[in-house]
DNA sequence: TTGTAAGCGTTATCAC
DNA sequence: GTGATAACGCTTACAA
C-alpha cells in the first residue's frame, strides 16, 4: 500500500502538468517538491518560506536558493483551509461606474492592501434581491468580512442575514444593530442648505428624495433640509421637494427639468448628490438659466467631476479616506477578534463644504 | 489512538466556536455533521448538494431537510484545495476613481458574475513596482486568471512574468505575445481628428502623449492623429502636441493652460481620453475661450461625464460592454481549455464617433 | 534545530 | 444507491 502510493507519487511527479496554464511558467512546485530537493523535511521549508525563527541559517540559505530556482508560490486555497481564513472581504456597492463608489472602492481596495487584504467587489445595483444573495453567496463562506453600502434592505435584515462580519457604509439609522460608518448626513445637509440660504436664496428645492426605500440616507438628508429652512424661518414647500428613483445624472437633469416645468420656481437647489447635481446643473444650462445668477446649487460626495464642471459645483466633501480607513479597522476588529461584547460602533466622519462657483464662491 | 481521536472530534463538537463572527449566524456545519444528522454518509451529502443524479429521491429530500435546517454553506477554501481553482479572477487596472475604469470594471464584474466567477480588483497607480508585484502576488497563486490593464510594462515582460493566463486591455502591441482586447486606437484617434478638420479647424492640438510608458496606447492615438492632419495636407506641428504625466482632468487642465501660454494657438483639441478632454474644457472656459466656437473639443472614452459636460462633449465612445465580455470570454477559453495551441488572440471591438456640442454638434 | 503526522472540508475513486 | 477513504497543499503540535 505504501509502496503503491509512493509510486503513484512518483508518477505524479513526472506527469505533472496540471496549472501550466500559461507560456512559460514554470509547473507549480509544494512545498514537498522543494523539500525534496533541498534534502531536508516539508516543515523546515515551510518555516523558511514564512519567515519563523529556528531555521539555521545554513540551513535557511539553502533551502531559499531551492526555492528560487524552482519559483515556488504557496497555495493560497491550502492555506485558506488550513487557516480558516481567506484574506478576503468583501466591498457591497450599489454601482462601481458611479463616481463616489468607484472612489469609495478605490479607497477600499488601498486601504486593505495595507493589511494584506484582498477585495472582492460587487454590485448590486439597488436591487433586494441582488442584496440577499450577496449576503448568502460571497458573503456566506468566501470573505472573511464585508463591507456595504446597503440600498434597498434595512439594517435589521442585513444583520439577520450576514454570516459573516459587517460593516455598513454610509447608514446611520442603524444604531445598535451593526457597525457603521458614515458622515453626519442630516447636520451636513442642513449646512448646505443653510450655505445658500446665507446667500440669500428662499425658494431652494431638494433632488434626490428616495422615499421608497428602507435605506436611510436620503431621509436624513431630506430632514438636514427641512431644520435649516425651519431655522430660516421658511416653511418647506412639498413642491420644491423633488423625488428620483435613482442617483445618476439623467435623472437630477428629469428632476430640475420638472422643478422649471411645473413652475416651482427655485433659486437655489440642494441636490442629494453630486451626480444628481451634474445632472441638473445641464437642466438648467439647456433651459438658458445661468448658474449661479438666477440658479445657485449645491451637491453632496465630493467627487472629482464636481471640481471640473462648469461652473465648478459646491459639494459637501466627506472624508472618504477615512471611511475606507475605519470601515477596514472596524472590519479587523470584529475578524480578528470575535468579540461579541463590544457593541456595534456607530462611527461618524468628519465633511466639509467645499464652496466653488455653483453658489456663488470662487471660481 | 483511533479512540482518542474519536473523542477529541467529539469534544470539538461540543466546543466548536470558530467563525461564530456575528450575531446570531449558526455555527457553520459541515458536510460530516450533516451526514451525521441526516444518518447517510458524507458522500452521499456531497452528492445532495452538487445536485449530482444517482440519490433516491428520498433520501435526497431528507437530506436536503437536514442541510437546510443545519443551514449548511459550502466550505469556499475547502473546495479551492480540492477543486484547483478558485473561481476567482483578477482586475488590475490603474485606478478605480477614473471613470473610464470604473465603467470597465463595473461591466467585468457584471459578466463575470454570469460565468459564476467572483473578481479580485487590483490597482497599479501605474506603478511599474506594483504592476510586478501584482503579476506575482495576486495573480501569482490566488486567482485563476488575470484581466490586466498594462500601463508601464510592456507586453514581453508581463507574459513572462504572469503564472496565469493573462489577457490585455486596451493594448495592441502585444500581437502574438497574449491575448489582447482593444478597440482600434489608431483608427479610431484618425477618425477623431478627420472630424475635427471636416468641420474647418486647422490647427488641432493633441492632448495626452506619454512619450515614457512601455504601454502603447498612448502612441497609438498619436499616430492616428497624425495620419488625420497628414491626409487633411497639414504637417503635424510639435508646438500641438502636449504631453501629460497623468491622465487626470488637472492633467488636462494644466496641457490646455500651456498650449494657450505658449501661444500655440489651437482652434480644436483632440485629447486622448475624456477626462484631459473634461480638464481641457475647464481650462478653456476659464480662459474665457468658448467651446466650440473657439475651440472644438474631441476626447476619448464615453464615459458618462462626457455627456453632462456644460458644453456635452464630443468622445470617442469603445463598446465597453464588448471589451468586458470578450476579455471574460478569452479568459474563460484559456482557464478552462489550457491548449497552448491556439495562439494568442487579437481582438479588435467596435468604437463609434458620439459628436456632441463640444465640436459643433447637436445639443 | 529538524522531522513526523494530524488535520482543515471537499470531491472523487473505489468497493459493496 | 451508498459507504469508506484517499488525496488537495499547507500549518503546527508534538517528538526526537
Amino acid at each position: 500500500m505504501h509502496t503503491l502510493n509512493a509510486t503513484l507519487q512518483y508518477l505524479r511527479g513526472i506527469f505533472r502538468t496540471p496549472a501550466r496554464a500559461c507560456k512559460d511558467a514554470p509547473v507549480s512546485s509544494r512545498l514537498k517538491d522543494v523539500a525534496a530537493r533541498a534534502g531536508v523535511s516539508i516543515r523546515t521549508v515551510s518555516n523558511v518560506v514564512s519567515g519563523s525563527a529556528g531555521v539555521a541559517e545554513e540551513t535557511r540559505a539553502r533551502v531559499q536558493r531551492v526555492l528560487d530556482e524552482m519559483g515556488y508560490r504557496p497555495n493560497q486555497a491550502a492555506r485558506n483551509l488550513r487557516g480558516g481564513r481567506t484574506g478576503l472581504i468583501g466591498l457591497a456597492i450599489p454601482e462601481l461606474h458611479s463616481p463616489y463608489f468607484a472612489e469609495i472602492a478605490g479607497l477600499v481596495v488601498e486601504a486593505a492592501a495595507q493589511r494584506s487584504w484582498t477585495v472582492v467587489i460587487d454590485q448590486t445595483h439597488g436591487d433586494p434581491g441582488a442584496e440577499r444573495r450577496l449576503l448568502e453567496g460571497t458573503g456566506g463562506r468566501l470573505v472573511d468580512g464585508l463591507i456595504i453600502s446597503p440600498w434597498s434592505i434595512g439594517p435589521e435584515e442585513l444583520t439577520e442575514r450576514a454570516r459573516v462580519p459587517l460593516v455598513l457604509l454610509g447608514e446611520r439609522a442603524a444604531q445598535g444593530l451593526a457597525d457603521h460608518v458614515a458622515v453626519d448626513n442630516t447636520l451636513a445637509a442642513e449646512e448646505a442648505t443653510a450655505h445658500l440660504l446665507a446667500a440669500g436664496r428662499r425658494r431652494v428645492a431638494a433632488i434626490g428624495l428616495q422615499p421608497h426605500l428602507g435605506n436611510g440616507t436620503a431621509s436624513q438628508r431630506l430632514t438636514g433640509y427641512r431644520n435649516a429652512l425651519r431655522k430660516a424661518g421658511i416653511a418647506p414647500d412639498p413642491a420644491l421637494e423633488k423625488a428620483v428613483t435613482a442617483l445618476h445624472r439623467g435623472d437630477g437633469a428629469d428632476a430640475m427639468a420638472a422643478l422649471l416645468r411645473d413652475d416651482a420656481r427655485p433659486d437655489a437647489v440642494f441636490a442629494f448628490t453630486d451626480e444628481l447635481a451634474l445632472g441638473a446643473l445641464h437642466s438648467a444650462g439647456a433651459s438658458g438659466l445661468r448658474v449661479p445668477q438666477d440658479l445657485a446649487l449645491v451637491g453632496f460626495d465630493g467627487i472629482e467631476d464636481a471640481r471640473y464642471a462648469n461652473p465648478a459645483l459646491t459639494t459637501v466633501v466627506p472624508d472618504k479616506r477615512q471611511i475606507a480607513e475605519r470601515a477596514l479597522q472596524c472590519l479587523a476588529d470584529r475578524v480578528y477578534s470575535p468579540t461579541t461584547a463590544v457593541p456595534p460602533l456607530d462611527i461618524v466622519v468628519p465633511h466639509s463644504l467645499e464652496v466653488r462657483a455653483s453658489s456663488g464662491g470662487a471660481s
